[in-house]
DNA sequence: ACGCTTATTGGTCAAAGCACCAATAAGCTG
DNA sequence: CAGCTTATTGGTGCTTTGACCAATAAGCGT
């Protein structure tokens, strides 16, 4: 990475380092995975001693969870965005095109990644549970504008909002090794939806066929 | 563990102490994690020193690979029998009831755990394709008998295979956070299979409920 | 211009892991 | 019973990691 010359010292201000090493492990936890992020490979990534990086975070594990739900609450922004004026309908869809392509196969690797570290990490965990949570009422919101709207029909916006999330992440469990699904299995995810809130099939499919979100 | 006095030796038959290393490594694997399996833990279970594991095993990886394989290998014929004579439908339903009971949380938190450690080690994700391969031809299977029967209508037996199966990974990757899901998520698991399979709502439901599958 | 806070360095320590190897003895085979 | 194969031991070397600490200097406030 970049150098300085040896002998002086960049004092940089707290929040702004902080920043960077949160940056730094967000790269390395995306392309790499969580177990990546040691204080040695942050250091090395910044030109920083490892020391510093623990000096910001005294324990590793603080930064690991932070990364992850930083990553992922930046993703939720993308897929669901907060305050958008489009109509449900056509959020939805974006949000069922968008999860499963190419684009989020990283973070969704980072998914993955998460829950299973969450097991032996406790506040790792308690940051999946959190997001996990976020996902679950961002996307139950979604469902609710849409039945208020009266664009979607379901008396369980959140059992289905959870379904919808399970199927994703069912769809995208093999991302490790053998991501080729058939085009006919990852249409599910769309097609949940669209029967648990009684649209006509084809609704959300037309909005995820390509070129149809550049709108 | 059991010891033994010091200075004599316990000289087993290969074929035993390897049948007994993949032993304590399953047990490891499914209590602890895949990452738990190391030379040192074996070898205290088995009161024996960590190069022993070794000499039967010069790569780690491949104990571990051989441990998830043999695991998830003894999970399928549990929950899909090969040489069963029963209707597919009960098969069917057998298999959905028990593969989400709570029975089964460790065997599908190893999954969990064989598909994100795949992503670093090879030989391992050699592995997790080939039994997802396995489980995806016997369900597969299953649902071609039940359509010859007559008691099931698909013209794609493997997507709905592959389907059912993406549905039970979803509804089972939460299992090391927030396992506690709503039974009217649970139950999509059947759900998708009936609608595949043009089976009346209720006809697999009915199967899985409590002391039906005693039968 | 001085002093104080603290960002940053550099180095140490212990733990845990894998791989490797030479020596030993168990127990089968001739 | 002798000899040979090899299961088993015990020990070594190396790497990576997180945590910890004292010394140093950057730069802000007075």
């Amino acid at each position: 990475m970049s150098s300085r010359p040896p002998g002086t010292r960049l004092r940089k201000q707290p929040a702004e380092r902080r920043a960077e090493i949160l940056d730094a492990a967000a790269q390395v936890a995306l392309t790499e995975g969580l177990e990546c992020i040691t204080l040695r490979r942050i250091g090395e990534m910044l030109d920083v001693r490892p020391g510093l990086v623990g000096h910001y975070f005294p324990a590793v594990e603080d930064l690991v969870a932070e990364t992850f739900g930083a990553a992922a609450e930046a993703e939720l922004s993308t897929l669901i965005p907060a305050g958008s004026d489009e109509p449900p309908t056509a959020r939805l869809a974006r949000f069922l095109a968008s999860a499963l392509s190419e684009q989020f196969h990283d973070v969704n690797r980072l998914w993955l990644n998460a829950r299973h570290l969450a097991r032996y990490r406790p506040t790792l965990r308690r940051r999946v549970i959190l997001q996990g949570d976020h996902w679950r009422d961002r996307l139950t919101a979604l469902i609710e504008a849409g039945a208020r709207a009266g664009e979607f029909r379901t008396a369980q916006p959140e059992v289905v909002a959870l379904k919808i999330l399970a199927v994703i992440d069912g769809l995208s469990a093999d991302l490790n090794a053998d991501p080729k699904l058939p085009a006919a299995v990852l249409e599910m995810a769309v097609e949940v939806a669209e029967r648990e809130l009684e649209l006509s099939p084809g609704t959300l499919a037309d909005w995820a066929a390509p070129g149809a979100l550049e709108a």
